[in-house]
DNA sequence: TCCTTTTTGTATCGATCGCTATTTAATAGG
DNA sequence: CCTATTAAATAGCGATCGATACAAAAAGGA
């Protein structure tokens, strides 16, 4: 089978790799590596689950990422941007902060268990119940991302006005954020979305 | 040394038991036991760890215990009467439901970051990043079992007048213990006791 | 056609996992 | 004393962990 990468801009000019052409998709590799570190979490998957999962044998999968750490941190950038961003839609295309959070309050539910893929998220459960520094440190500092957005969302609306000043704006985002964690939680305990929607119509109703 | 539970008693005379006494102190080992475990959930927690943490060989581990499970499971026993119980106390001792959720709120954020101790909940985050389904089950049976106490307070205080009979019980419920679970993740994210209690404050302001 | 480069499949590596067989030490009952 | 019983200490079990050495296979460039 051919690569799809094979073939590279070097300056201006198009070249073709030498070698023996890779015989699988990395990219369809890499989005059943994502499905399975979001349904495992890193530390519950070993090399040989992502090896039988993406029917690939181990050296192969070295090859291609470099490791299982090179290639969970791979698959983090690719998930955010592939089935993480309702938050930065959200917050991009609403006008006001509250919008915004009810919205993120109100897709939440679905978002954690969608059919046919893992439920929860990867960027908040798939460092959980491992030791390595460095995983923990990526989904912190992306989670820690996302609160800052948030908060911003709410800054923008109190110097305009739109917003009370007395609001606590960092204390709304990480309520925001404590709140869609145990909702992934509850997704990952296998709570139905019923629940889900329900908890999120309860953590909505505290907004401005 | 001596073991504290050498003398037993069967039936309404006192024995002691025969062979070579045990050489430590079962309790302070299992609350040793206890907080490894809460620090670094079952998974990451190797029986070398525990074997070192205790101060104990592996087999006086395996004979005084039974195995890293059985220890797990008699562990989250104790933990749950001797540091979890906040939860409980709040619900048996306030009068009405608001004033018992308003507490378990107030309290969490000192409970999760607790000097000198682990920081979160072993039965909300102890079975994170394990597939053993034992252990979730475990767990998940005790956090459902708080989130029944809690729809229960609040049903009785429905019926009693006390509380409006639109309200969502199980819907509060569930939502105070995604609160609570989020309020975990952050403490053992290494958030400050101080981001606790605002989040805490701003989930407060949904209760009837 | 050779040579170089890259991927593939086989077959591991040393480290660590939970756990235990075996022997020695320390107590009580007789 | 001797025997029974229990615990401690040494050493190592088979399984799995993440990662690789090595050689065969498949492509391009000369």
């Amino acid at each position: 089978m051919l690569c799809i990468d094979r073939y590279k801009m070097r300056g201006m000019t198009s070249t073709t790799t030498r070698g023996r052409p890779r015989g699988f998709d990395r990219d369809a590799a890499l989005d059943q590596a994502i499905r399975l570190f979001w349904r495992k979490g890193y530390e519950a998957t070993s090399v040989r689950d992502l090896s039988e999962e993406l029917s690939l044998r181990q050296p192969s999968l070295y090859n291609a990422f470099g490791g299982k750490h090179a290639l969970f941190e791979e698959a983090v950038g690719v998930y955010d941007r592939r089935y993480g961003g309702f938050i930065d839609a959200a917050l991009d295309e609403e006008p006001t902060a509250p919008q915004a959070i009810r919205r993120i309050l109100a897709e939440a539910p679905a978002r954690y268990t969608r059919e046919g893929l893992p439920r929860g998220c990867l960027v908040a459960a798939g460092d959980q119940g491992t030791d390595d520094e460095r995983i923990r440190t990526t989904l912190s500092r992306l989670r820690e991302q996302k609160t800052d957005d948030i908060r911003r969302k709410i800054e923008t609306d109190m110097t305009a006005g739109r917003l009370a000043g007395s609001i606590d704006a960092a204390g709304q985002a990480g309520y925001v954020m404590a709140v869609l964690s145990g909702l992934v939680q509850r997704a990952r305990d296998g709570a139905p979305r019923r629940e889900l929607e329900q908890i999120a119509g309860v953590a909505s109703v505290v907004l401005p």
